[in-house]
RNA sequence: GACCCCAUUGUGUAGUGGUUAGCACCCCACCCUUUCAAGGUGGUAGCACGGGUUCGAAUCCCGUUGGGGUCGCCA
């Protein structure tokens, strides 16, 4: 009988940071590499946290990164499973029972008000599947409160009795949890359970190296997932944070990462977080998109940047995103370099006008007015072999003409390729926007 | 401070007693080129240190140093 049985169990703080997607991500890997089953727990103790807002931001979160799981909410409110309920405010009565039952074996007790667990004093060994044995002493470990002065009941207790309740069987959690392990199987002992085995993954740390937390830039999947970022990438990503193929190859299927994933591979040391490998790995994903794959996601970031997508003709969006697609890391930077093309006014930047807008700019554009005006064929080898003759006439090179041409078409001294760009932009505009360009630049 | 974990270029990693220590990101150079990217080629940079074990250690053991984590009526 298979009966692997894994859990994430985030606290609602309102975002889902990217170790705790990791740790969902493992958890996820590890769950469908032994057909096992994943399981998600929402840890609403604490009430101050608790609120539907922030639950929706971890269902987003891990829907967004392909990671579903098998039991526990659904963002439509109903529920999968059943060994729940999964949010653990509603679990009181549970966990009522379990700290009775340790009231009435004396391995709990009441003090100021509060009721603290009477940890065992003795060693204690954590048979980690990552770290390997750990041992403990804890006999001078201190009693430790289990249910508050208000009666709720603290992490320590909750983590477990869920844990045991609803059969978990591997433990799959950071690091940081490694040293409250031995509490957590002296609370399993003392409720006569099987404590789940254990596997602590490392950390990962921000850039100063040390744990990333929730202010670190980066620390938030919400920025990836607002700043035009591939699931896929991140995801990619992210399994590379303390796990590889062991193969020199570092971009691969999720499937693949599904397929090979093992427990006892897992790094033993923290990782830092590199967010230009992040950047770079979401350029590769982008640029391996094809049309049709690419289509769907930049329209979503353009709509969300405020250019709807809709008004234009049909294919527009699409050769605009193509031409562009080469050049961008991220949504975000499409977004950017899709502006000139979807806008009335051209923006310019004041360092491109300064360079290439001078006097002599001024000129090639006029020249380049002039000879474009009465030009009967307008596709992009036309216009290229259109500006090789003009240069060649005025016995110069053709980046006279380029280089003006691109700011005053599209306000920037960078872009996509030049021709195809008049191309897609069509004649009429960048007739119109030459003369603008003269107009207001000429002195 | 106590306890726990960790240690291969700046970063992520491959390497499990014998390798010119491999790959990727970053950085640099060159090529391509209308810009910027992408792509191609090449380059800089690493086994923290000290003891052992061994014919032989990045690999095994011990110590030191360094980094990280945990010590809440947070999770």
């Amino acid at each position: 009988m298979n009966s692997v049985r894994v859990r994430f169990a985030p606290s609602p703080t309102g975002y889902l940071h990217v170790g705790g997607a990791r740790t969902a991500l493992f958890n996820w890997l590890y769950a469908r590499h032994t057909k096992g089953t994943f399981v998600l727990r929402i840890e609403d103790t604490d009430r101050a946290r608790n609120s539907a807002e922030a639950v929706r931001v971890i269902f987003d979160g891990l829907q967004w990164l392909g990671l579903d799981w098998d039991e526990g909410p659904l963002p439509d409110g109903s529920v999968r499973g059943d060994r729940g309920p999964y949010f653990q405010s509603e679990r009181s009565g549970i966990y009522d029972r379990a700290l009775r039952l340790l009231l009435d074996r004396n391995q709990a007790y009441e003090s100021d008000g509060a009721i603290r667990f009477r940890m065992p004093r003795k060693k204690i060994v954590v048979e980690d599947l990552i770290c390997g044995e750990v041992g403990f002493d804890c006999t001078l470990e201190q009693d430790f409160v289990i249910q508050r002065k208000d009666g709720s009941p603290v992490f320590h207790l909750v983590n477990v009795v869920d844990d045991l309740e609803m059969g978990i069987s591997h433990v799959i959690r950071g690091e940081d949890h490694l040293s409250n392990t031995p509490k957590h199987l002296a609370i399993a002992a003392a409720l006569g359970g099987t404590a789940p085995r254990y596997a602590h993954i490392p950390l990962i740390l921000n850039r100063s190296g040390s744990k990333m937390s929730k202010r670190d830039v980066g620390a938030s999947l919400t920025e990836y997932q607002d700043g035009g970022y591939l699931p896929q990438a991140v995801r990619n990503y992210l399994c590379l944070l303390g796990w590889s193929l062991r193969e020199n190859r570092e971009l691969f299927p999720i499937e693949e990462a599904l397929e090979r994933f093992e427990l006892g591979q897992i790094h033993r040391s923290n990782a830092r977080f590199d967010a230009d490998k992040l950047l770079w790995m979401n350029g590769s994903y982008l640029r391996s998109l094809n049309p049709h794959e690419i289509l769907p996601h930049a329209e979503r970031w353009l709509e969300s940047a405020g250019y709807p997508t809709g008004k234009w003709a049909p294919g527009y969006i699409q050769e605009v995103v193509l031409l562009v697609k080469e050049k961008v890391k991220t949504g975000k930077e499409l977004v950017e370099w899709a502006r000139p093309f979807l806008e009335e006014e051209v923006r310019f930047e004041s360092s491109a006008v300064k360079r290439f807008l001078n006097p002599d700019g001024i000129r090639a554009l006029r020249e380049l007015l002039a000879d474009l005006s009465d030009a009967p064929e307008y596709t992009s080898s036309a216009l290229e072999a259109r500006f090789h003759s003009l240069a060649q006439v005025h016995g110069t090179s053709v980046r006279t003409y380029v280089h003006p041409t691109r700011v005053a078409t599209t306000g920037r001294e960078v872009g996509p390729s030049l021709y195809p760009t008049l191309t897609i932009l069509g004649k009429d505009r960048v007739l119109q926007r030459l003369r603008r360009a003269i107009e207001t630049f000429a002195s």
